[in-house]
DNA sequence: ATGAGTGCAAATGCTTTGCATCCTG
DNA sequence: CAGGATGCAAAGCATTTGCACTCAT
């Protein structure tokens, strides 16, 4: 079934994005099995970023033998693979958790500091140099915007 | 683990900052309590973002009696009363902790991917306005720099 | 038959909570 | 003496691990 998202609408499944995800499996000789091919259809079109426990119980249904250590090592070999991202954004209203994002575009996170509740945003058009920190080398920026989503803060 | 604070080195103690946080406690109407003082003692002037853990194992000495809740509750009063903030930043090597960052000045921050590592980079001398997205209010912008810190990848 | 993948359960680690006690105002 | 603060231990979670079993190559 179809879970809560916030500010986003679920989108209808974009096959190019399962596809993706597939493909990514096979450039990592990881097998497609059916556990990993319902894990990866119950979040790759889902802009929620839900965290393991979420996906977990979406997919009690459909196959209620699936394991908890099985949702969690696909979702690290698709991470590995390059077909998803985890993020750790809990801000005052954050539950904890690792969540998981199929969008693997550069994107920002906006975060509702209230409800917790987290939306894609796309990167700015024109893309900024990577900054100079003396003592590191910098490979990439992320961008967590905090605030509060309408449905918490309306008006 | 509990990675090494890279580039910066441990500052001297600047009266200020103890100051700062002792102000924001009574402007709160917190105590000024023997284990408040040392536990505010013991991280306002340590740039490794340090998590609660570390600030414990620091205090066993001079306050054996000291206890994990009094450092979570005092940590947790510091960021209400606006005298620290908390993070989490774990990428590939986080170790999955909160850590506090007695550094309430905009700042970002650089994480060594390989050892965990973080460091303040100062924000921006120029200050760009807030990003607008649709369905939310954006009150601030973190910056998480990933990269590697010279000393995991030297060169 | 070899090894990847899975499922179950137990273990781990960080954080929070409950509650009795202590202390300060 | 009332409420804030502390200390201790236990509870809560999310995540990881160990191990036996299954299945595909």
């Amino acid at each position: 079934m179809i879970p809560n998202i916030i500010p986003g609408v679920r989108r209808l499944p974009e096959p190019s994005r399962v596809d993706r995800a597939l493909r990514a499996l096979e450039r990592a000789s990881l097998r497609r099995t059916p556990q990993r091919l319902a894990i990866v259809r119950a979040f790759v079109d889902d802009p929620s970023h839900p965290t393991a426990q979420m996906i977990f119980d979406r997919l009690r249904d459909e196959m209620p033998t699936m394991s908890f250590a099985t949702v969690y090592n696909t979702l690290a070999s698709l991470e590995q693979a390059g077909a998803c991202r985890t993020l750790r954004l809990d801000g005052p209203a954050g539950d904890g958790g690792v969540r998981f994002d199929p969008n693997v575009d550069p994107h920002d996170h906006a975060v509702c500091d209230r409800c917790g509740a987290v939306a894609d945003v796309p990167a700015p058009a024109r893309k900024e140099p990577l900054p100079r920190v003396e003592g590191f080398r910098v490979h990439a920026v992320e961008r967590i915007l905090r605030g509060a989503c309408t449905r918490c803060a309306p008006g």
